[in-house]
Parts: structure tokens; sequence; C-alpha cells
DNA sequence: TTTAAAGATGTATTTTAAATATATCTTTAA
DNA sequence: TTAAAGATATATTTAAAATACATCTTTAAA
């Protein structure tokens, strides 16, 4: 359910060779489109409150893909996060103060599902023991702990250095 | 930093159709090496102590690629959860009593890293707002919450009926 | 003392998701 | 009526994950 950043890090290749962290993987992450929603709304809470940012002012400022800032804004909007105004002089802004924007909602929203192992989809599930396996139930556990967490903060939490934000995304 | 189990669902496409689900993302997911990981300590856990198995038979008994538990149970000695015999007549077997294989041990070690987001990793990072950016450590927060879940749990709690399992692992 | 069964190791290939790019459409203020 | 903005769709690239294949090494049994 983390934010997944496969970036360039070193391939796994469970069949390379068996020194160093060979057959080991990168679990936990979240997408970098989780990431950059969290970022975009991050951004938009430096702003005024009401004021229309554009998303290539977003795009500058993180040096991201434009493109892809696009379907992450359209995301958002459909979720509820932002207001999106169209045509000239349109932008995004956030649809409510920050304090009212809470993380877990944002990382469930943003997700896809938290289909944490294969017995996690009855639908794709081969795991003949999966009726009687106690493991679905302690990663399930595990998953709402986290989310949990999430679920403490709120956007203005991160906002706390308002002005040095502001000052790191200037362009 | 849950299993990632990609298996056979639909294709995320961030570009794709902007009906149903798309842009969104599956994340938190284990992958399913961790999965077989945690699978062949509980193949083990419902043999008698001391006894052998072979990889093969956890291969038939799960439906699994031999080739791939093979790296995954090189992994699962290597860290000292399993103890393997070579040569004929040879298999593995658990390292200890179910009671003392900690889930969020094996976890931690059959993972790779826990870089949730790209500002998690000094060398890869580029989000210019890391120095101030509260998102770390919410999410570093909430990683240790579902780490700490699984610290709760060992083998032996998902035995808890290992009658059942052996049925179910018969093949 | 040779053979076969087992795990150990390395490399190569395939598949999938994620990331990104491109192109066009729609809206709307100037 | 034009240009700037977001909306939408499709296509491409990249990287990780999953898997397959090919030996090598160890060791008990024949």
């Amino acid at each position: 359910m983390p934010i997944s950043f496969r970036m360039r890090f070193l391939s796994r290749n469970l069949g390379g060779k068996y020194n160093e962290r060979a057959g080991k993987v990168k679990l936990m992450r979240l997408t970098m489109y989780t990431d950059y929603s969290l970022r975009v709304l991050i951004y938009l809470g430096t702003k005024e409150e009401d004021k229309l940012t554009t998303i290539q002012e977003i795009s500058d400022a993180y040096n991201i893909s434009k493109n892809h800032l696009m379907k992450v804004t359209f995301e958002l909007g459909k979720a509820g996060f932002i207001e999106t105004v169209r045509g000239r002089g349109g932008g995004i802004r956030l649809a409510d103060r920050p304090e009212n924007i809470n993380i877990g909602t944002v990382v469930r929203q943003m997700e896809e599902d938290f289909q944490l192992v294969e017995c996690f989809s009855s639908e794709h599930n081969t795991c003949p023991i999966s009726p009687i396996c106690g493991l679905r139930g302690v990663l399930g556990k595990a998953l709402h702990a986290y989310l949990s967490v999430l679920d403490e903060y709120n956007l203005k939490d991160l906002l706390f250095n308002k002005e040095g934000l502001r000052d790191l995304l200037r362009t």
C-alpha cells in the first residue's frame, strides 16, 4: 500500500547471483502516482485559499511530467480532493481546507486495491490452504494498522512549515 | 511492504480510459517471493519436528515452480529460518520451533528495502521539498505500525489448525 | 565406486505493471 | 476567434517481477 517507487533501483533478479541482496525484493512501496497525488495536494496547500494553480506550474516546481500530473489531478478531482476549472485562466485548487483533507483517505482513494497477497483475491487465488490459513488475517490487521496511522494525519499536518515549502517550490 | 501479488489483475494503465478504476494503482503488495516464503514455513510447520521435506514436495503441494522455490528456500536458509541438507535423502526443515519464528522478522528479512516513496532514498530522491516535508515521517510511522503488527505473530499462530492444513496440503 | 537424488548457483527469458509520451478534444476567458 | 487551460484516449518504453533453463555440488544408497 505504500507509494511504490521503483525508480532506478538495482534489478531484483530472483535468479541472480546468490551473493549480496539477490533474491530479496522491495515491498511496501507506494506508486509514484500516489506520491505525486500527495505532492500536488501539498503544493496546493501552500497556495492562498481559492487561488488557482495550473498543472504546468506544479510540473515545473517538482520537475514531473505534465502528462502524468494531468492524470493525477484528474483523479484527485474525481475523488473530490481538488476542484478543477477548465478553460483559459483555469487551474486547480483544493476542494476543502487542508485540515479537512485526510491522508489516509487520499491514499485509500488513489489506491486500486489492497490485495496484499494472492489469497486476498478470491478470483485469482490458487493457494490450497487459504480457507484455514491465518496469514490473510494477520496481514489484513497489519494493513489496517498502516492505514490507521495515515488516518491520524491531514494535509495541514504536512504544511507546518508553509513558508519553507513555498521557498523550495519556487521555480 | 505487503506481499506483492501482481498476478493476473487488470493492467493499471495510467494512460487508459478514464472510466472505472483507471489511473488508480495497486499498492501495499507483498511479492510472491515473500508469500512463498511464508507458505514454505507454514508447510514445514505442519510436519513433524526434524523431519526433512523436499522442495519438490512443497512445489507439488502448492503447485508452485520448483525453480522459484529453490531460490526462496535458499534465502530462507541463509536467513536462518530453515536448515537445508544437501545430497540424496536431503531436504529442508525449520531451524527452530514455530513459536520462535516471528512473522515480522521473516517479512523484514525477505524484503529488500522499505523505501515507500522516492524521498526514502537519498540516492534517488529528486523531490525538492523533502528536507522539510512531513510525508516521509508519516509514512515511516505507518510502516512501523504495519511491521509491529507482524511482530506480534509467530509461525505457530498460523498453525492453529495443523491437521486441517495437513489435509489441504496432501497431494 | 558409481549413480541418483537432493540442494546450490548462475544466466536467460517472459510477463506485467508502472511510468511516460503523444495526440486530440473540450472548455472558456481574453 | 484564438489561445490557454484541463479532459480523454491510445501508444510506447522501462523496470521489476516471475519464471525457465542449465549446470554444479553434495551425499546417501546401490
